[in-house]
DNA sequence: TTTGAAAAATAATGACC
DNA sequence: GGTCATTATTTTTCAAA
């Protein structure tokens, strides 16, 4: 594959800056991104661009909290499915409502999915009916989440140099 | 506790449109918000604003290509952990760098991390160096992730009714 | 890459239905 | 809740250095 600039970008200390404005707060104004990385802001306008068409930006969204929006019953769900199976099943669960995310897994699971219900009724239909029911699916495990939080953010993007 | 507005906020049909638009695009101009939500500018900002009051918008991020941005090794693991030590491990885990997410859990295991490293090298370290030298932590149960992806986003959101 | 200028768009607020 | 009007800011582009 030519490099066309789209992979093997490796990021600078300006794209890091960047980055880590745009993690901490998505709706920052240009101006207030350019102070902040010590930048013009023709410059943060070619930067952001850059990232986005790199695929290191791959959008912007709002935060939304799981529990308060409605969502209060969360669970991570393991299934263990056919040797041929992943391809078919990643395509549903991409479109399973009450999805949040999943992984294909080595080891003794074979495909871990993060799901978050209404309520525990709504999260063991969700078990019992939809994914239990996928083409492939063997069996499944359920550990339900009793809290949860997130690690400390993009930290790493000081660490690193260029 | 007395009703402050802030919690038992029940979404209504304009509180899902705003946060599924934000959602999907969190740049998204106050005006073209409001022309997709069928509301007023004006509307938009007060909605906006108790969202973010009741905690159910806690706020606004770019999405970052965990890959791209360097961080190519990505794993989910488990820690077995002493009874009275979840307090400390979720302080301590809130700041260890490369940790993504981490839950507590029901079921045979009790914390479940999800990390992600710039290589497997440092994967390694991570796990051996960091999480099993955790106080607390009695064992550590590792998978690597080799595929992952995200299930529909808010989809539930249109199909409660108010 | 930076700076400055300038037009267009948007944000944010307040008055009034 | 919605509409309108107004002012302050920001965005975005471009030319020049």
């Amino acid at each position: 594959m030519a490099d066309d600039g789209l992979d093997n970008y490796v990021l600078d200390t300006v794209d890091r800056r960047i980055i880590k404005e745009l993690v901490a707060d998505g709706r920052v104004s240009i101006r207030a991104l350019a102070t902040k990385a010590n930048i013009s802001r023709a410059h943060a306008y070619v930067r952001i661009e850059r990232l986005q068409n790199a695929g290191i930006i791959e959008g912007f969204t709002a935060r939304i909290s799981h529990e308060r929006a409605g969502l209060g019953a969360s669970a991570f769900v393991a299934l263990s499915i056919r040797q041929d199976s992943w391809r078919g099943i990643s395509e549903q669960l991409r479109t399973l409502p009450f999805v949040d995310h999943f992984s294909l897994l080595g080891g003794a699971f074979d495909v871990l999915v993060l799901v978050r219900a209404p309520d525990n009724a709504g999260l063991r239909n969700l078990v019992l009916e939809r994914l239990q029911g996928l083409d492939g699916v063997r069996s499944t495990t359920t550990w339900l989440i009793f809290e949860e939080a997130n690690g400390p953010g993009p930290t790493w993007i000081d660490e690193q140099t260029t």
